[in-house]
DNA sequence: ATGGTCGGCAACCGA
């Protein structure tokens, strides 16, 4: 079988119709098959679908909403079996999932999600928003295990903007970020537990060691985000099992943090020999 | 220890 190359994005954009130009650059630059966008902040019937249609990218799958959250697939490959979830009974279009053929006619499942950040206060009892986070994750870990049997051989991929850094190395400094949501215990557990549900591999991790930092976000707080480079990584792409057998190498764009009116959130890039 | 900045959308909410 001819080996070919099936390049797989996630970004956070932070309103998809305000940085279109910086999303047609990235296209342009990485030429991914497939990107995933998150925090659209726009409704279905407004989404740049033109714009990047003259990319190549003509099969568009939209979970949007006016104002806030919201995520989307566009793809240079047809997409089939367009599917969204509800998550905690609230319309906050914070999921979509597609099915589509690699250039190998093999079968991919790929699910975008887009996870509450949580709020502020690290307790769950005095702040509904975390709550709603930790809320999330649980069902998400039930959805992630009903996908079905990870060692069946199904080849599957999720990403997004999981808002959680759960390794030590995943944020500037675990120490002062352990009642910092995104990366308390509680949450990491919980992340833990959706990884386990489903023998995700975090390819991030399968390809920089432990040891190493990496970030995937930047707060728009810093006056300096690249001197104080204090990062976490909240964005991930998972393969399942058979997924991850193809898996090639991760990209993270950090210099796109420092592009014109960035958002604070890089694209991260999954290659796969499939 | 605290406050710091964005985007949507038109007063604050969400991040």
């Amino acid at each position: 079988m001819a080996q070919m190359t099936l390049k797989i994005a996630s970004w956070n954009i932070n309103s998809v119709r305000l940085r279109i130009k910086l999303v047609e650059a990235f296209l342009k630059a990485h030429k991914p098959d497939i990107l995933c966008l998150q925090e659209t902040k726009t409704p279905n019937d407004l989404f740049p679908a033109k714009a990047l249609g003259r990319l190549g990218y003509k099969h568009i799958a939209l979970h949007g909403k006016k104002g806030y959250h919201g995520v989307a697939i566009v793809s240079k490959l047809p997409l089939g079996d367009i599917m969204t979830q509800v998550f905690c009974d609230k319309d906050d279009c914070r999921h979509i999932s597609v099915s589509f053929r690699t250039r190998n006619d093999e079968p991919v499942e790929l699910h975008n999600f887009y996870v509450p950040a949580g709020g502020d206060v690290p307790d769950a009892d005095e702040n509904p928003k975390f709550a709603h986070k930790l809320a999330f994750l649980k069902e998400m870990d039930a959805f992630s295990a009903r996908l079905g049997d990870a060692a069946a051989d199904k080849k599957r991929i999720l990403v997004g903007d999981l808002n959680v850094a759960p390794l030590e190395n995943d944020v500037w400094s675990h120490r002062q970020m352990l009642d910092v949501i995104s990366h308390t215990p509680v949450e990491v557990e919980s992340l833990g537990r959706v990884v386990k549900s489903h023998e995700w591999a975090d390819l991030t991790r399968a390809q920089v060691p432990e040891s190493e930092k990496v970030y995937t976000w930047w707060s728009y707080r810093a006056r300096d985000w690249q001197a104080s480079n204090r990062g976490r990584r909240l964005d991930h792409i998972w393969a399942s099992p058979a997924m991850a057998r193809s898996f090639d190498k991760i990209e993270i764009i950090r210099e796109a943090r420092g592009w014109k009116q960035p958002s604070d959130h890089v694209p991260i890039l999954a290659s796969f020999e499939a």
